[in-house]
RNA sequence: GGAGGGUUGCCCGAGUGGCCAAAGGGAGCAGACUGUAAAUCUGCCGGCUAUGCCUUCGAUGGUUCGAAUCCAUCACCCUCCA
């Protein structure tokens, strides 16, 4: 039998962060119910595998979800395999592209190995919702849309909003929060944990709980995290699309140590904050403090960054990609493993603008010729300036962009 | 089932027979400036070893010397009526 924390305890590790608390009397009861007769709430949390990576949005989400771990609490990581065919609508106003059965899978493989750099794999339980959602009939799942209106259904702010400027609704993704709540349901969980994009849908699961004759679930709601390219505005507020693959604004959790360190020094310098609020261990003082304390935002970036690389990689993993860093950027050193590309060409040469694209780091042999144009390409140090250089045999170093500073050896024969 | 409106490049959005690879804005990229960021200014922003060629304006056919623009059919979306 696990021995618990005093439920004041829990609850200060448990609401640091957090955004919506809806049942807070019911949470305290329960917390201070569970640790007086010993059986821990099982607290769930899910995400659907539409894409191979999680990045540091979904490790706002996983690092509450190991506190109520590292509480004593049943942590249930549900992978949404089936949802994820379904596609929730939610962030996006317009349909999303349906995903392939052989997709799901493949994102959902990677998965959990990524979300167990947070979680502590030993005391999760893992569970995938094609278990019972693919194994219902028809007459259960005609059972299941029994149990809500379509006009409670329409209160969802992004369905309402649609509905209201007249663009589609289509029926699966209607159907979205109710599978979601079902999970909830098969699931016997006690909380929930989502976004607050997801309030809907967590309270949808509370409400099914109490129709299929359970005790519904309570639910807690965390920020949404802003991808790497927000920006803070004139009142100090946080605006900027939220993280994800999609928008190019993310740090994934399995990306290179000195890739995430490079994307994690060119977010916003107030932006910066909103980071250490939602993913460091750094108590709040104590970030108070180094606010207060540290004006230079490189040193405060660098200190966020080498936390998450500690976490997600290694101690060791953080201190090369800062070295790294400072080397490439601050310097004019070239960054380790520069891939390389051979070109057999009989002594002929390589046009430049082909060199770069045959190279990846422009997307056509167009583009290529406009950077050189523009001054972005550096061979061996020098600048290109003609678009119809040649290299010719022997071995060059070439790098294209400052911000992005892509590199690559090429090597003519 | 009926009537009407719509589908343009990454996104929004002009364009109703040649001057359209397609206005304008946003995003993005490069340069200058920098601290890696922001702001600002400048340039670019379909492809092709290129003063030209090829592909693109929902799809397919057609009219025409010539179509994103006209016609036909199809698909999809929206609105109103039933």
């Amino acid at each position: 039998m696990t021995a618990f924390l005093p439920a004041s305890d829990q609850l200060a590790v448990i609401t640091r962060g957090v955004v919506d608390n809806p049942m807070a009397d019911e949470l305290a009861a329960r917390l201070t119910e569970s640790a007086k007769t010993g059986v821990p709430l099982r607290v769930k949390a899910g995400f659907d595998p539409t894409r191979p990576d999680l990045h540091l949005g979904h490790a706002v989400l996983l690092t509450k979800l190991r506190q109520f771990q590292d509480l004593g609490h049943k942590a249930i990581l549900l992978v949404g395999d089936f949802t994820a065919l379904v596609g929730d609508p939610t962030g996006q106003n317009d349909l999303r592209p349906r995903l392939t059965r052989d997709e799901v899978n493949a994102a959902a493989k990677t998965y959990t190995d990524q979300a167990f750099r947070i979680l502590d794999a030993e005391r999760t339980e893992v569970r995938f919702n094609s278990e019972w959602l693919g194994a219902m009939t028809s007459f259960e799942f005609v059972e299941l849309l029994a149990k809500q209106t379509v006009s409670r259904m329409l209160e969802r702010n992004d369905f309402a909003l649609r509905h209201s400027e007249g663009r589609p609704i289509w029926q699966h993704e209607f159907l979205y929060p109710l599978l979601q709540g079902f999970d909830s349901v098969a699931l016997t969980s006690d909380l929930e944990l989502g976004g607050t994009d997801q309030l809907f849908n967590l309270l949808m699961g509370r409400d099914l709980q109490g129709k299929y004759g359970q005790r519904g679930q309570m639910v807690l709601t965390v920020p949404i995290l802003e991808g790497t390219d927000a920006k803070v505005d004139d009142g100090g507020k946080v605006v900027g699309k939220k993280m994800s693959k999609s928008a190019g604004n993310y740090v994934g959790l399995r990306e290179a140590p000195a890739e995430m360190y490079r994307k994690m020094l060119q977010i916003d310098d107030l932006v910066i904050w909103r980071y250490f609020e939602l993913l460091s261990a750094k108590s709040r003082d104590a970030i108070a403090e180094l606010r207060a304390t540290e004006k230079n935002p490189m040193t405060v970036k660098g200190l966020f960054a080498k936390e998450m690389i500690t976490r997600f990689h290694s101690a060791e993993d953080a201190e090369q990609a800062e070295g790294e860093f400072k080397r490439v950027y601050s310097g004019d050193a070239v960054p380790e493993n520069v891939p390389v590309f051979e070109f057999d060409t009989d002594g002929a040469g390589v046009w430049l603008p082909k060199a770069l694209a045959t190279a990846l780091l422009v997307k056509s042999t167009s583009e290529g010729r406009r950077l050189v144009e523009q001054g972005g390409v550096e061979v061996d140090g020098a600048r290109a300036t003609d678009p119809k250089a040649t290299l010719s045999r022997g071995e060059y170093l070439v790098r294209v962009g400052s911000k992005q500073r892509r590199f690559a050896r090429v090597v003519v024969r």
